[in-house]
DNA sequence: CCATCGGGCTATTGACGTTAGCTTTACGGC
DNA sequence: GCCGTAAAGCTAACGTCAATAGCCCGATGG
């Protein structure tokens, strides 16, 4: 009998991959061994139980989520940045739906890894917030801002609230829009 | 032996006490049952299930948030009103953040008391932007807008992403300064 | 006082997570 | 090529929990 051959990195991205296949159904070790060809316990050499696959769940989608934001700003700034970043926010959230709500989870600060993902992400939102020139208090507030922005749209319209028929493009140009008026006004350059 | 006198009311509102005394443990049936002294099968003649008992509780949920959101808008209009229910919004999530998670759920359009729930906070916010006079789209986007504003804060707050120690109430007064500048500013009048 | 309704119980089943301990595969050193 | 070892995957077993079936008895109305 040949080996399965599985890794951390198999085990965690088929867990996702299911996640995405079916949002509403918990997700189950018991489901993920079926998938890859394997008996439940054997899971356990390479994750630490289901906390653990969801760990590396939420780490990966974590930094997926922050590659595409880095790739969507560079060699921009200000509006231009704030456009494009917004805009890989959403569609990466729409690409990976289910993944979306473990990027929002705070992370473990005795967890390096999870810290170093979150404040990856983080650190792309602060570069393009830099062009702004804001200052302490304000750059805070502004970063919050931001992110409240994004991040409540995005999530309404992934967990299905916005109901009506009007266009959902629009809507959210129309955010970002606004948010990019607001940067403006506070900034000092 | 005497008999403990539940109701679907009094399983729902005790599971909602649970949820919030723990927020990070799974809500479990078992754990609803001893907690009011009772075995967990009784609890199926009172509630449909794990799903049944969930339902319950968002729709508990929905509820309490919509009456906030009303009590905090009469007598007010404009900027005025949009202030006042950002606050009892987001007080109302700080005061029941494990349950204001349960709000932002879509409603199933099956469930007629989920609707109604649902549809009553909305109902909330719609007559706050009719104070804007916004016709047609720009009524649904603005109210998209200030959804996505508030759920987008009060879910980062809540969740814990916001780790700075900077002031919290400062950075929602301004996120809110601005939504409603920018309300002004879409307005017909 | 009795009949009925229904609330709470016990017993049981099945799914799942988790641990312990075994088997056997792949691989490096000789 | 051969062997020793580390680890991958397995079987067996246990505990927890959701869920269903069926019983008992407490409460209430006539």
């Amino acid at each position: 009998m040949p080996r399965a051959g599985l890794t951390e990195d198999t085990v965690v991205a088929r867990a996702a991959e299911l996640l995405e296949g079916s949002p509403t159904a918990e997700l189950t070790l018991a489901a993920v061994a079926e998938s890859l060809g394997v008996k439940t316990p054997s899971l356990y050499k390479h994750v630490d139980g289901l906390p653990g696959l969801r760990r590396g769940m939420m780490i990966r989608a974590k930094r997926s989520l922050g590659a595409a934001l880095a790739r969507a700003t560079m060699g921009r700034s200000r509006d231009d940045a704030v456009q494009s970043l917004a805009a890989a926010y959403r569609q990466w959230a729409l690409e990976n739906p289910a993944q979306y709500g473990l990027t929002v989870s705070a992370p473990d600060p005795s967890d390096d890894a999870d810290r170093a993902a979150s404040e990856a992400a983080l650190e792309v939102l602060l570069a393009v917030l830099a062009g702004y020139d804001l200052r302490g208090d304000h750059a805070i507030d502004a970063a919050r801002f931001l992110r409240s922005a994004l991040h409540g749209f995005v999530s309404l319209e992934t967990s299905g609230a916005f109901r009506l028929s009007a266009d959902l493009e629009r809507s959210y140009t129309k955010l970002i829009e606004s948010a990019v008026v607001s940067l403006s006004k506070w900034s000092q350059s």
